[in-house]
DNA sequence: CATGTAATCCAAAGCGCTTTGGCTGTTACC
DNA sequence: GGTAACAGCCAAAGCGCTTTGGATTACATG
């Protein structure tokens, strides 16, 4: 059923239909009912080509998700991310395209997808603190919404993040004030933004307590199980290890917690964890005692709020740059206790 | 950059300009040559709603995520599912759209996606034992392909998946030849269609042994850390505990982990289990020994071939319904052991 | 009664592409 | 030398919608 037929089966021309369905005042209220009811019974739905060629318009967003050649990884965090990002889409009767891009041809894949015009603007996933993308996507001119921040960016532009320097800095601070001195850092990769200032906030803190950051205590990569894992147990054979743990994620914190166990030591007695903890919904921190003392912020919330915003941006683009820093919780959970008397961690081990 | 545009500027007309660009054999080769580098030049891309307004092909394949009502939970292996068919649809030059849709107006949300004409067919996920959307696919009349099967299906119909049944019955037999006789089973949810299989294979193998699968072993949810621990807790304190859990994803399997050393039992030597395992990129199970013993098949793969299997039904829509099953590898880790002697376990603990 | 105004509706152009059905000029063949 | 075949190109139609610029009618106003 196209908009012709049904304006025959009405006997109406197509501009009253299209009018009638699309709102506009210049139907009588009669008539836009009759077309409505008619639309309903024949299930009519304009066609999204012709009416994106028509208005110029896609109603379609595009998530392009950077895999680095070297990883290959998709983040999970992103399974929850677009679940937020598609409650506004519903909402607003707007798809969303996603394409996996490796980050070596990304800019061709931002610059293709803009010239075929296949949709209405961008949410950018994992800024890096120097990312081209920004200036790149300033030049193509699509609306774009970035999910985190860039600090070393040229022009401004929106963004959704969470205060991620911040969050860090408590935390660290917790541990400390729990009296914990050899504090690591299991952090994801250098590259990205959120890393960085992760990063600062921790190193912030320390000094602020007197502690010089130690820098067989902090490593960055691709946040798996398995890196959690392989860096908490070498650094638990250190000389002078930790005894406390700062994870930047509640699946990396899981590789970590294995490595405490398989050490023979126990989680909050010997060992403390603080986790940054996205509130996925696969892997929720504990039901209703937290299991993880953790920073908590929802990434599906994220998604939501950046979705929005861009929908806002694409039907208003005279709008100056706008964003959104959001506050990450510290919710005390099973996994942090005192920093353990000198020697006895050992003697337990 | 548009056809007009560029066919100007070549002087030569917006039709040869056109069949240079797709291949077409009525164009000297030298004029190709020369329409293409202008078009890389002035890097034009045919617009993709024009030229999908014209083929009545869009390029574009719908990916409808169920998420339930109650639930809310995206599955995180979707991450890596589609990474995959991204892989099939890049090569292809193929737009993936992906629609969060909650269960109860699934039905709307798959007539309305064909009758906007925005895709060329769709990928179905989670399916369920009676999934109505294969009748509902059949009726729109667009190509699809099923991850996972439907049991009850009046029609045939695409698919790709895993020998769920077989992985889990060697999984069982593979405990059962251990000496473990009380084997739960923590497996997805009821309604889906994989669950019902891997359940079969499992009572089927326990039968096989002479054991009479219990009710009390057997446990049936969305597949989340907290569940595979509540699980685990609640069945270790049974009056007569498992010695092995069978689980159906390595996300649960972590949970059951935890509930397991929080009753201060040893994995493998105490309790036995076995997951299955999706090959997640973020999640590996463990690096060059494996974690936990597994039946394993990579979901990523599974992606790609139903992208692939989906591009060329779009393609060729003549071809009869075709199948793909993937069997499983039985990898031995460090989560399996002879079962312990009676009495044993609870002196331990 | 003539005329301005508001309310409804419509014909047709145009969005940027593909594709049908020709049209030209060159070559091959008898 | 005449004609058939073919290579190479083009004009124009059409995909299904929105939107511009009227046209028509009804009604109120002077």
């Amino acid at each position: 059923m196209n908009l012709k037929e049904l304006s025959e089966i009405l006997g109406l021309s197509q501009t009253t239909v299209s009018r009638a369905l699309n709102g506009y005042p210049e139907v009588a209220e009669a008539t836009r009912l009759r077309v409505l009811s008619a639309a309903a019974k024949y299930n009519y739905r304009p066609s999204a080509s012709a009416r994106s060629l028509a208005t110029g318009r896609t109603n379609a967003i595009a998530h392009v998700i950077p895999v680095s050649t070297q990883h290959e990884i998709v983040n999970p965090i992103f399974a929850d991310f677009i679940a937020g990002a598609s409650e506004a889409y519903l909402g607003h009767g707007y798809d969303m395209v996603i394409s996996v891009v490796s980050d070596a041809d990304e800019a061709r894949a931002y610059r293709e997808i803009a010239a075929r015009g296949s949709v209405d603007g961008f949410i950018v996933h994992s800024p890096r603190t120097a990312d081209p993308r920004i200036g790149l996507l300033n030049e193509i001119g699509l609306p774009f919404v970035v999910h985190g921040r860039v600090s070393q960016a040229e022009h401004p532009y929106d963004w959704v993040d969470v205060n991620n320097r911040r969050a860090f800095h408590r935390a660290t601070e917790f541990l400390a004030d729990l009296g914990h001195r050899r504090i690591a850092l299991v952090n994801g990769l250098e590259v990205m933004d959120f890393a960085r200032r992760r990063q600062d906030g921790y190193c912030q803190a320390l000094r602020g307590r007197g502690i010089e950051p130690d820098p067989a205590l902090i490593r960055s990569d691709e946040m798996t199980e398995t890196y959690g894992h392989a860096t908490a147990r070498d650094m638990l054979r250190l000389p002078d290890p930790p005894t406390a743990f700062l994870v930047s994620s509640i699946i990396a914190a899981l590789g970590v917690r294995r490595a405490v166990e398989e050490a023979g030591l126990q989680l909050a007695r010997d060992i403390s964890v603080i986790t940054y903890d996205d509130e996925l919904s696969y892997l929720k921190n504990g039901n209703d005692v937290p299991v993880f003392t953790a920073t908590r912020s929802s990434v599906r919330h994220a998604g939501r709020l950046c979705a929005e915003r861009l929908i806002a941006l694409v039907q208003d683009p005279g709008q100056a740059p706008g964003s959104r820093l959001l506050e990450a919780e510290l919710t005390i959970g099973l996994s942090t206790g005192p920093a353990p008397h000198r020697g006895v961690r050992r003697a337990t081990a």
